[in-house]
DNA sequence: CTATTATTGGAAATCATTTCCATTATTAGG
DNA sequence: CCTAATAATGGAAATGATTTCCAATAATAG
């Protein structure tokens, strides 16, 4: 069975199975964790708050899901520019609110926002087309990080 | 004199002292390489870069001169997601064409497109003003990239 | 139930980036 | 032009996130 693309029906279990993916209990661990999560956990976040119900799963594991997960388009990979990166769940099977980030360059606090995000959207996806035409790319995702000082780190100085 | 922020005259040389720090021969020629390479240059190929002229320039000299770099804003610090930072010359003294990236997820191929940018960054300039006042943020920078796999990548299939 | 093969965990390896620190170079001011 | 003050440097070593290795284990098809 072909994998590492997926056609994409069902649901999480079925569709992880559906890219002729095996379903384990980490794997299950690691989607139930950032399904409810809601933030932008680092393998690391992710491992401790594993560790106690299932110690056996290793750090390793973590990676390897995250990645598989991230090929799948189940999970975004996100940089914020702290060294570490950070996952966060795409989208349900309701489909999540989708939203952009506001990045704090001092204290590196996230602001998720979901204001403008129609507009922003709307724009993305026409540009997404002209884009995938004129460069022949199957363009897949995109990402928009806004950076700045929060108000915390500007009241700082 | 106060550091790291920057009034902003001058230019180059000018800039830099005029922000507090010193000009050296090694971030003369960091400078140098990055403006007119037009590219996205990694720590390591700017130091390959510079290495035959001047030898005596270490890579964590050049570590440290993006960061100041990048704090001042004549360069972006980014994230193509091969686990290396690059870095880019962010404005010339006439001003550089504002662009945008293409990433393919595949081969890490980078497109650099100017297409549709009016439209992007307009909008962008308006979101960034709505959520700088909402979020009390004072935005300094933004980042779009699209992801996708370019055609040769696809071929590849 | 069994054979096949994906998955695992843990230790060790990688590799980009930082830290340390003694040395050197730049700059302001006389 | 000199000199003190201190910013900047380079190279080695440390750091820390992520990968690689590999023998052991578990999930799946039939």
């Amino acid at each position: 069975m072909p994998r590492g693309q997926c056609g994409g029906q069902g649901w999480w279990h079925g569709k992880f199975r559906g890219c002729g993916y095996r379903m384990t209990l980490g794997r299950e661990a690691i989607l139930d964790v950032l399904s409810k999560a809601e933030g932008h956990l680092s393998a690391e976040d992710i491992y401790i708050k594993i560790h106690s119900r299932y110690p056996n799963v290793g750090l390793t594991t973590i990676y390897r899901t995250l990645d598989v997960l991230s090929d799948v388009g189940m999970v975004y990979k996100l940089d914020f520019g702290d060294g570490r990166a950070r996952y966060e769940f795409a989208e349900g099977p309701k489909g999540v609110h989708h939203h952009h980030h506001l990045v704090c360059t001092e204290c590196h606090k996230i602001i998720d926002y979901t204001d403008f995000i129609d507009d922003e959207v709307e724009l993305l996806n026409q540009t997404e087309k002209g884009l995938g035409q004129k460069y022949k790319f199957k363009i897949t995702n995109h990402l928009i990080q806004f950076y700045g000082v929060c108000q915390e780190c500007s009241d700082k100085k």
